[in-house]
DNA sequence: CGGCATGTTTCGCC
DNA sequence: AGGCGAAACATGCC
């Protein structure tokens, strides 16, 4: 998905079909089910919630979570908050909505080639971990509780269970404004290390959405892609696989 | 054609 | 028991 800064373009269009009369729901069998969710016709939202990458729409009766998984995309009133996503297609078909809600004054759709998104009615968020844009000392709490674990910085970044909402690339970008190498250890980082992580997180995920998302970083999807220099050092960037998820990061001043 | 992609869940192995 | 990495999921693009 998205990750949690595009969630929260997502939630943030959803909010203008608040007040609205669900019509009509019609939905891709292997992302819902079309018989419960059915259920919301007839319905009125009255709000839109974000934790995390989890967005949902809030009516009088059921909730309903629209989960984007990588490629999923949201179009409120036939407008993407978010035209064409990094490393998703660049032109859109019908074929690929896998949500379609009417309602009285409006609509939603949910584009997915990949076909990974899911519907869920009333959610479980309660083991996602802290919002990503919480304040930072509440994020720095989240870390310092988990040196105990024995997985790397990034891995742990990338727990959903710990901060909910940072993805692959807020994470390398994260973790490149506080110098730190991302293979280190939890337990290898001081409550210094930790609390100046939080505070990094903070200011990238604001710089990052005042930009509008998470491509938007110094290590950009054409450095990630390209084996670039560093463009604070001209350090050779270094490219390799951490939990199964590419990562870019500075030789020299990652340490 | 092979490999890779802003992600989560599940499986098997310590 | 619990945590970790790899595989699985499904599809488009370079």
């Amino acid at each position: 998905m998205p990750e949690g800064l595009e969630a929260a373009l997502y939630a943030s269009a959803a909010t203008e079909l608040v007040g609205h009369q669900i019509t009509s729901i019609e939905v891709d069998d292997r992302c819902g089910d079309s018989n419960v969710l059915a259920s919301l016709v007839g319905r009125h939202i009255c709000g839109v919630k974000r934790h995390g990458k989890r967005v949902a729409l809030e009516t009088d009766g059921a909730h309903v979570e629209l989960y984007f998984a990588m490629t999923g995309r949201l179009i409120v009133n036939g407008i993407a908050p978010i035209a064409a996503l990094e490393y998703g297609p660049a032109t859109e078909r019908r074929e690929w909505d896998r949500l379609v809600m009417g309602t009285d004054r409006g609509s939603l759709r949910v584009n997915d080639p990949r076909r990974w998104a899911r519907f869920t009615i009333d959610p479980d968020w309660s083991n996602l971990g802290i919002d990503f844009m919480s304040p930072a000392q509440a994020l720095g709490d989240a870390l310092r509780a988990q040196r105990h674990r024995r997985c790397s910085i990034k891995t742990l970044l990338l727990d959903q269970h710990v901060i909910a909402g940072l993805g692959n690339m807020l994470v390398d970008e994260s973790l490149f404004h506080s110098g730190i190498d991302p293979r280190r250890s939890c337990a290898s980082l001081g409550s210094v290390d930790l609390d100046g992580l939080a505070e990094n997180i903070s200011v990238t995920a604001t710089e990052l959405e005042s930009r509008g998302g998470s491509h938007t970083g110094t290590l950009s999807p054409d450095l990630r892609s390209a084996m670039a220099v560093c463009p604070l050092d001209g350090a050779p960037l270094q490219r390799i696989k951490i939990s199964g998820r590419t990562t870019i990061f500075c030789s020299q001043h990652q340490q």
